[in-house]
Order: structure tokens, then C-alpha cells, then sequence
DNA sequence: ATAAAGGTTCCAGCAACTGGAAGGTCAACC
DNA sequence: GGTTGACCTTCCAGTTGCTGGAACCTTTAT
């Protein structure tokens, strides 16, 4: 049983973090010591480093909560947990498009700015048409 | 002079966010009518497309304030305004580089799963390894 | 004995709005 | 003149996912 510094030490997350995730019953301890300290094993040390990722690739807490309780559950299919990361595919893709399209645009405006101690400047008045 | 709900159809911004620019005084009515609603002008309205765009380019807030100052600053340099751009330029591309890794490697993980009704899954597994 | 390091709760704040409640104003219609 | 509905006001709360800090208790080491 570890305390929640040696959590945040062993999963490399913040306290803060380990604590939210307990407020908002993501990732519970497994329960408290006499004094009223998190304990947690290395079932939920688990759980917490499979949360860690699994917010590095860009999942919502939201659906990290989904993607426990497929995780935790051996009587789901891969199909359920597939559907899931094909929709995130699809959101990141969108994202990427979109990004990339206001690259572009902001690299063609700045392009076209002479960049020097002139007043004049086509960035501005770019972003300033409608 | 127009009242707030006229500025917003003719920017094409909700109402909220104009009182919002108000209240940060990012970009303040030209003054209030004798009732005390918000007054603004073709100027005004303009600053405001200016910073919905500005905004669209992914710009925060603050940067829109500094924008917004150079916008109006007849005596700035271009290349004030051109500084700014490139560097969001390369925080964009960061992020879309840091984006496709995170693409790509989801990708993966989801190619490797079968997507049926067996329990076994891929993704589950890759997102658990630390 | 005391000080440092760890734990607790609760409250506030970040960005950039958005929604809603409670209430005043204005224009139109009967 | 009354009423309806659209529009305006302020203020407060909520969103997402934490993070910082205050005030206080516990454990560990010296």
C-alpha cells in the first residue's frame, strides 16, 4: 500500500493530479489509512499510468473513465475499445486538417509581409478583412 | 451607432462574446446610451471582426490585445506584427508535428486490434505499458 | 523537542467563453 | 393605454483538467 506521494513518485504524476482524479472518481484509492490518507496498490498504480496515457493521446477524462471500465472489464469485446480509438482517429484527423489549413493561411500572410521598419502590412490588413 | 445585438449580426459573433470583449476591455463599446446599453460604431464593429479572425488563426486572447494595439499603431513596424505571426507559426507547427506522432501512434495501436468480439485487445494493453 | 516532509480539506484561478436568472427598455399591435 | 415579445442590463455559475495556496494534522528524523 502506498501513500499518494509514492503514487505520484511510481506512476510520475503530480499529487494534484492523483487527488482530482480520486475527487472526481476516476481512479479511486483503494482506501484510507486510520488517519485518512489515500492508499493505494498496484492495481490502481495501474490504473492511474493507464489514465496517464491514455490523456497523452488525447482522450477526454470523460472517456478515459469508458476506457477503464472496458479495461477492466474481461467480458468485453475489441470491437467496443476499437470503436472508440477509430472515433479519436477520426477526431484528431479533423483537428489535423483544420490546423494545418490555418498554417497555411498564416504562412501565406506572413509571406507576404516585408517584415521591416515599414508602417505597411499585409498581415493586419488580412486580418482585418471579412 | 448600433446596440449590441445589432454589432453581433454584423460581425457574426454572439452577443455573449461582445459583452465578454467588453468586459476585458479587449474591445470597448464607444460608449453606453442614455439606459446604459453599449454603443458601438463601424470602427468598433471593425476591431471586433478583426479580433474574431485574429482568434480563428488561433491567436489567444492577450496576443489579440497586442494585435489589436499594432492594428491601430500607424507608426508601428511591419515587422513588430510579422515577429508575432512567425512565432505563432511555430508554436502551430509544433503542435501539429507533437498532433501527427500522437496520430500516427494511435493508429498503429488501433491497426493491431482484430475489432471483434474476443476479449483480447491490443489497445487496452499498449495504453496500460508504461 | 522540534523541524522538515508528508498528508488532509477547501477555495480560487487559469482560458475563453456560455448559459441562465432576474429585471429594465423599447417597439408594435389591438 | 395595455400587453406581448424582443432586446438590453448585471451577476453568478459552469465548462475542462487541472494547479496553486492556505490552514491544519501526522509522520519521521535529528
Amino acid at each position: 500500500m502506498y501513500t499518494i506521494g509514492t503514487a505520484a513518485k511510481k506512476t510520475d504524476m503530480p499529487t494534484k493530479t492523483i487527488r482530482y482524479y480520486a475527487d472526481i472518481r476516476l481512479v479511486t484509492p483503494v482506501g484510507r489509512s486510520e488517519k485518512g490518507y489515500r492508499l493505494y496498490d498496484d492495481r490502481t498504480l495501474r490504473r492511474l499510468i493507464f489514465v496517464r496515457r491514455a490523456r497523452a493521446f488525447g482522450f477526454s477524462v470523460e472517456t478515459c473513465r469508458n476506457l477503464l471500465a472496458l479495461y477492466s472489464d474481461q467480458s468485453r469485446a475489441s470491437a467496443d475499445v476499437k470503436a472508440i480509438a477509430l472515433n479519436h482517429l477520426s477526431e484528431i484527423d479533423a483537428k489535423l486538417r483544420e490546423l494545418q489549413t490555418l498554417r497555411d493561411e498564416l504562412a501565406r500572410l506572413a509571406n507576404t509581409c516585408a517584415g521591416d521598419e515599414r508602417a505597411d502590412c499585409p498581415i493586419l490588413t488580412g486580418l482585418a478583412a471579412t
